[in-house]
DNA sequence: ACCTGAACACCGTTCAAGT
DNA sequence: ACCTGAACACCGTTCAAGT
C-alpha cells in the first residue's frame, strides 16, 4: 500500500463552482424537469444551467442517451416504497401504488424521455431490489411465481400508464387546452369539435351534434372525477382483478 | 345558384404529382410511421418523400403539431371495432382489447407522438362514435354511467399503455438489446448489469448478486411469456376486475 | 485533465422571390 | 395559387486549441 503514489484526488472546485461529475450531471437533468418540460431539457440548455459549455458535458456522459440513462437510473434510485404487508394484502397494494404514482408525478417527464429514447438500460440496483420485493408479494397473495411476475410488471405498467396518459395533462395542461375544461365531463379530447367555432357543444340550448352520442351528452350532467378517484378506480379493477386470480 | 360563377376546381395534378392536400400530406405521415421510427419523422425528410420542399407542407399544415394531429386524427378515423355483445361480455371486451392492440401496433410511435407532443385535439368524429358505444357496452355489463366512463377510459389505456410500453420493446427492439434477452425472464431491463462486463446474471455457475434478489433469480427457469399471453394477463386483471366492480 | 470556441450536419420555420 | 431556395435560430456532436 505505501508502495502506491500518494493518492491524487481530483479537484472539488474548479473556477468557484463544483467539478462535474457522472452523477451530478444526470442529477442536473432529473432536477430540470421539475422546472421544465422534457422537450426542453436539451445538452445546451443543460449546460446553461450547469454554467459550462455544452462540450464539458461530453466529459462525463457519452451523448443524450447516456444522460438520459443516468437521470432514469437516479430516478429509479430515489424510490423508496412503503412495506408491503400481505396480511392486507388490498390495501398494502393500494399504499403502494399511490407512492409509485407520487414517485412518478414527482419528476414529470421521465417516463416519457425514457419512452421516446428507447432507453431500457437504467436497471438500479434499488429498482431491482424493488421489483424483487413486489413478485413476492404477490406470491405471498397466493399468486404463482409466473402470475407474480405477470401482476407485478402489470401494476408498474397500470401507474406509469396513468401517469403518463391521465395526470399528465390535469399536472402540466398543454397551451392549446383551456383548464376549466378539464373540470367538466367529457374532457376536452372526447368533446366534438364546435364546427367553425359557431355554438357547438357547450350550449346551453339542446344543439344536434350532441344526438349521435347519447351516453357521452348524459356525461355533461355528472360531477366530474379528480384524476385521484379515477386513479382510485382503476386500482380497484387491479385489485378485484388480482384478487379472482388468487383465488 | 345559376348567377355563382363557375366553380373553379383545384388542380388535381401539379409536375406529374398529385396535389398535396391538408390530408394527404397527414396520411403520409401517419404512413411514414410503418416504415421509420417516429425520431425520423421530421418536416424535412417527410417532405422529401412527397417529392417536394419542406416549405411546400406549410400550406396545408400549421406547423409539425398540426401535421401530427391531421396523422393522429387519421389513426381514429382508421379504426372499425368489432362488435360488442353484452350478453357475452367477458369474451366480447377481450375480442374488442384485441383488436384495439392491434390497431396501435399497426402504426407504431403515433401514440408516443401524440404524448411528446401533447396532442389532445385530434378528436375524430369517429373515435366519439366508438367511445360512446363501448360506454353503453359497459352500461349494458351493469356498470353505473359514471363507472361505465371510467371503464371506458381504463380499458383504452391499458391497451395504450401495454402497446407503448411493452410491445414497441418487442417490434423495434432498440439498437442496444439482444432481441434474443427478449425471449428469457427476466427481460433485459430486470437483470442486474454485468459489473465491469464480467461474468453477471447469466453464467451457469451460481454467482453472488443473485442471491439478494431471490424472486427474479427463479424466473430464469421459467419460459418466458410471449407478448400476447402477456397481454392476455392483462385482459384477465381487466376482465374480473370490472365482473367484481359490476356484481 | 478539463475546459472553451468554432464548426458541422441536422432540425422547424420564415422570408423573398419565382412560375 | 403554389412552389423553390436561401436564410435564421435552434439542436446534438466533434474538432482543434487553450490553460
Amino acid at each position: 500500500m505505501s508502495s502506491n503514489p500518494v493518492a491524487r484526488r481530483r479537484p472539488t472546485h474548479r473556477k468557484g463552482r463544483p467539478t462535474l461529475t457522472r452523477e451530478s450531471v444526470g442529477r442536473a437533468a432529473l432536477d430540470f424537469l421539475d422546472h421544465h418540460g422534457p422537450a426542453e431539457l436539451t445538452m445546451r440548455s443543460l449546460a446553461a444551467d450547469l454554467g459550462v459549455s455544452p462540450r464539458a458535458l461530453y466529459n462525463y456522459v457519452e451523448d443524450r442517451r447516456d444522460l438520459l440513462t443516468v437521470a432514469a437510473e437516479l430516478f429509479e434510485s430515489e424510490w423508496r416504497p412503503p412495506e408491503l404487508d400481505s396480511g392486507h394484502w388490498r390495501e398494502s397494494l393500494r399504499s403502494y401504488c399511490r407512492a409509485l404514482r407520487a414517485h412518478y408525478r414527482s419528476h414529470p417527464g421521465m417516463t416519457t424521455l425514457a419512452l421516446t429514447e428507447n432507453i431500457t438500460t437504467a436497471r438500479h440496483p434499488t429498482m431491482l431490489r424493488n421489483v424483487d420485493t413486489l413478485i413476492g408479494f404477490f406470491e405471498a397473495v397466493g399468486l404463482s411465481l409466473r402470475d407474480a411476475y405477470r401482476a407485478c410488471m402489470e401494476t408498474i405498467r397500470l401507474v406509469a400508464g396513468f401517469v403518463e396518459l391521465q395526470d399528465i395533462v390535469y399536472d402540466r395542461p398543454p397551451a392549446h387546452v383551456n383548464p376549466a375544461d378539464l373540470a367538466q365531463l367529457p374532457p376536452p379530447w372526447l368533446r366534438p369539435k364546435d364546427p367553425k367555432d359557431a355554438g357547438g357543444y357547450g350550449e346551453p340550448e339542446g344543439s344536434e351534434p350532441v344526438g349521435d352520442l347519447p351516453h357521452l351528452a348524459r356525461l355533461g350532467e355528472l360531477e366530474p372525477d379528480s384524476p385521484d378517484t379515477l386513479f382510485a378506480f382503476s386500482l380497484d379493477i387491479l385489485v378485484e382483478g388480482i384478487a379472482a386470480r388468487a383465488a
